[in-house]
DNA sequence: ATCACTAATACTCAATCTGAGCATTAGTGT
DNA sequence: ACACTAATGCTCAGATTGAGTATTAGTGAT
């Protein structure tokens, strides 16, 4: 064991619930070490990866965990660091991680003080397009992205993922920004990983980094987590999985445009809402808002099923 | 190193190639133990999984692969099988295999020779239903099917999957069909993995199975990799790097059909095909049909940026 | 009570997209 | 010149979408 470096699995799960301000993420760790839940895959006593990860969150956080989906497995050298806290590891060994996410659904303040929760934006502003500072985020990005464009291969990328000409932006398209941010070297992992050895730009001079780093690759196991939820709403009710049993289509709304980071033109949204069959309206009603009292809704059976289509997204105008 | 299982990771490739006929997999392995190219992954030699991917099916097959993305981690245990060839892994290490898909462009007689390909309907009889030996492969099987349905959680899955009532059959669920099926202990699989203590369905008496297997749990991967492929093929323009360089609109939807195993409508296929702005005419024409000659077109500059969107399928009438 | 205010819900209209088909055209071989 | 075959063109109704304008049912303040 002395030639070959041991492989090591390690297990991390984003998972998602949703508060009433918006979507958060679970994170754990020390202060200036913040990451995603992070476990080592155990070869003998677990038969599946999911298993294991329902286990170690469980046990980590206390939650039990709805809706699990394998996102990814990242095995870059250079861009994992090595976790001190697993104990069993050294230097030595290669860390493959096997990304998950999961949805612990909509909950409330007594759980959502019992683990570490944060608002998915913090690590990336540039993701909410609904909100004045993520627009602004973005402004303060562009310039250097651009300097960093040189070639038209990097050009023709930025514009794409950032929806700079006709092309409109593509809120799933997380994973590429952040790509394109690190290799530009206008996120904090890029410097650390370039003291490593990773062929990175430099920042540019007197960098501000935008959005607060992670752990290891975390952030970019996050980015991925973001893209595939906000590309699954389109064709899965997941939606659902995140919202609370019983709420009003404005509720749901804002859930979606907290998501997707974009704002969507209300009365189009009741309408292909009501049309897809996905809810069913209780009979009660939701006053509390100061206007006029809304009808409550749960998901109805049909979008419980296999198979069941997700929510289409009309955009609003800017 | 005696109470600690070792991880081995295994990396395994879908080489899906377009061969006049329509797709086509490259397989390894002797004749009873056919499976997918599969190369173990070092972790001192290989910086990435990719590289790693590439770098085996090149020294394996001769073939530079063009498109590559990764699938899904397959880790379940009593899935996989202790691969002999590999020599390096004993039966106490866990193999963890690493899923990807490569697409290695329009191949000539040539190059087919070259290596070992085979139609994936070999594999998928029930997943072709553009011929009549499709259909009835699935025939053949809905009655075994249903006759393990015993419960409404069971019978509502196998409608879905397979687009039983007013549902229709989704082309991309091929992943979930195969897993009902190797639960109901109707694929060769099952009864392979009944042996190492799966819990699964008895096969029928005097079953005959339906599809060739593949070795371990390569089947599962291969399955994976087509859903991918045919749910890709909506919503990124990777078609056009399965077809030639120039193609005629027929050929093309040739391919597609091949690809998503249905038949589409000609003439609507034609319409959004033209509108997307994907393909672009030269003005070369291709006789040797027998009718009118056909307009060869090739992949226009805005189907190669990042971010093009996909084919729409009009589906014909049955 | 009445009024201003706020959200929720209803309704409208044009533009576009889709599913299905009928019709025309440009080759080939007889 | 004629039959045959595939490619390409054109049409039409129905469904979906984007973008509004118009009502309605509550609230708290005069």
């Amino acid at each position: 064991m002395s030639a070959t470096q041991r492989v090591i699995i390690g297990l991390s799960a984003v998972v998602v619930a949703a508060s009433g301000k918006g979507p958060e993420v679970l994170l754990s760790g020390a202060p200036g070490a913040i990451g995603l839940p992070f476990g080592s895959f155990d070869p003998i006593g677990h038969r599946t990866f999911e298993l294991a990860v329902r286990d170690f969150v469980t046990s980590q956080t206390g939650f039990a965990l709805g809706y699990v989906e394998q996102l990814y497995t990242f095995g870059d050298k250079g861009r994992e660091a090595p976790l001190a806290d697993m104990g069993q590891s050294s230097d030595a060994d290669r860390v493959v991680s096997v990304g998950y996410i999961a949805l612990a659904g909509s909950i409330d303040e007594g759980q959502r003080r019992a683990g570490v929760w944060a608002d998915w934006y913090r690590f990336f502003p540039w993701e909410d397009r609904r909100s004045e500072a993520g627009i602004r985020a973005l402004e303060l990005l562009l310039p250097d992205l651009k300097a960093w464009a040189t070639t038209t291969e990097r050009q023709s990328r930025v514009a794409m993922a950032f929806g700079l000409h006709s092309q409109s932006w593509q809120e799933s398209q997380v994973l590429d920004r952040f790509e394109l941010l690190y290799e530009a070297g206008l996120v904090h992992e890029a410097q650390r990983d370039r003291a490593k050895g990773q062929v990175l730009a430099a920042p540019p001079a007197e960098r501000t980094y935008v959005g607060e780093p992670l752990v290891s690759d975390h952030r970019r196991i996050l980015a991925t987590a973001m893209g595939r939820l906000r590309a699954k709403i389109r064709y899965r009710p997941i939606v659902f999985d995140l919202a609370p049993a019983r709420f009003t289509l404005s509720e749901l709304q804002d859930l979606v445009e907290a998501l997707c980071g974009v704002k969507l033109h209300k009365q189009n949204f009741r309408r292909t809402l009501e049309r897809s069959g996905l809810v069913e309206s209780t009979g009660a009603m939701h006053a509390e808002t100061g206007g006029r009292p809304a009808m409550l809704f749960t998901r109805s059976a049909v979008s419980r099923q296999a198979g069941a289509t997700g929510l289409s997204l009309p955009l609003a105008k800017r």
